[in-house]
DNA sequence: TGTACATCAGTGAACGCGCGTTCACTGATGTAC
DNA sequence: TGTACATCAGTGAACGCGCGTTCACTGATGTAC
């Protein structure tokens, strides 16, 4: 064994939490085990409580380091692009192949949302506080066109509805050709809101 | 007790799916038992294996039945509306407050979709025929416009999307009034599409 | 009409197993003198 | 430098419990004669 102290529990907090975003995201929050989930992580199960409160609590700092990974995801490089192009390239982010076929390694939206809304009221608020930076970062890139009666507000919060549904469809569905075909769709669709 | 019988039997089978409705859809698939489904249906355990093969042949017919419902309640009465006005009425069916305060009596998509996307193929298949059913009910009441590159079928998948993005969104965080609010931007969103 | 029998929906105990959480303990470390 | 001690990350057994599935059995029913 190596070294002990403060940042070597540091060290190991970040692998279960590694290894529990993986594992909720591919397997689900309520099938997977803390027994499995320290297993994976190489450890015991009794030492899971030096770390976190509980299993919730567990689940809530997952999803929040997750959409912040997210959020580097979709954003990063985009700083000063603008209109059809920002919304072109956050769909291609979002609504890609690879994301669509590693639901373990990507958002834990499409992942977990419904599980998220089953959790109390204090881990919600968690998700909430993150989710509001996100469609906040979107906003000022969105074209602005009142006479639709959309906000910019409401083209952010559409846009990533859009990207979460249609992601979620993707992954629902056995035929390869239906899923791209439902990406591509959302892609355009996200676009063509915002080109006319 | 009363009469026995096959048509007993299928009121019994028909009881099991209501329970099992509400109880994945409310509190998920992994989480739900067959032994509380069971105590909710007035029966005991083993009595579950004369209705249904396994834990998810289960799940893969309440998808099934839940899906036929949504179907009904968006399109019933809507057999000669077209354009905007059906868009409009279709997103305020399913985006509504009442529809996302009961989960458990809602479509099984933005409550269940995740756990779906692990079941086998053949589960995913047997979704994947009714999901066509519902999309291809959609295409012909959505305007035609082939300027935006957009065929009636990826505007019919991109609306789904955004229904069950929007009503999943709206269930995870905290607040009632950003809930509010995404659900108004999502239905806003799906008509403003057809609108310019 | 009365009796014997086959059917089969539903019972309830058992299979092996894993769940989330607690807790007395271990043993490597850093600190004090 | 050497020794005694406090700290605390991690161990591993145990708590009570429920999991999905199997199976020998029960008992109300419909049928045959």
């Amino acid at each position: 064994m190596s070294r002990y102290g403060p940042e070597r529990k540091a060290q190991t907090r970040q692998k279960i939490l590694e290894n529990a975003g993986r594992l909720f995201r591919g397997q689900g929050f309520a099938a997977t085990g803390i027994q499995g989930l320290m297993a994976e992580s190489e450890l015991t199960v009794g030492g899971f409580y030096a770390h976190f409160e509980s299993k919730e609590a567990l689940f809530a700092e997952v999803f929040r380091r997750s959409l912040l990974q997210t959020r580097a995801m979709l954003l990063s490089g985009l700083e000063d692009t603008r209109g059809v192009s920002f919304v072109a390239e956050v769909a291609r982010r979002y609504l890609s192949r690879v994301h669509r076929d590693h639901p373990a390694e990507g958002c834990a939206l499409p992942a977990l949302a419904p599980e998220l809304a089953r959790q109390s009221d204090e881990t919600k608020a968690d998700f909430e506080v993150l989710f509001r930076q996100i469609v906040d970062d979107f906003e000022p890139h969105l074209p602005d066109r009142p006479a639709t009666g959309l906000t910019r507000r409401d083209r952010a919060l559409a846009l990533a509805a859009l990207l979460v549904g249609g992601l979620t469809l993707s992954r629902a569905v056995k035929s390869k050709e239906l899923s791209d075909r439902i990406l591509l769709a959302c892609r355009r669709f996200a676009v063509a809101e915002d080109t006319q």
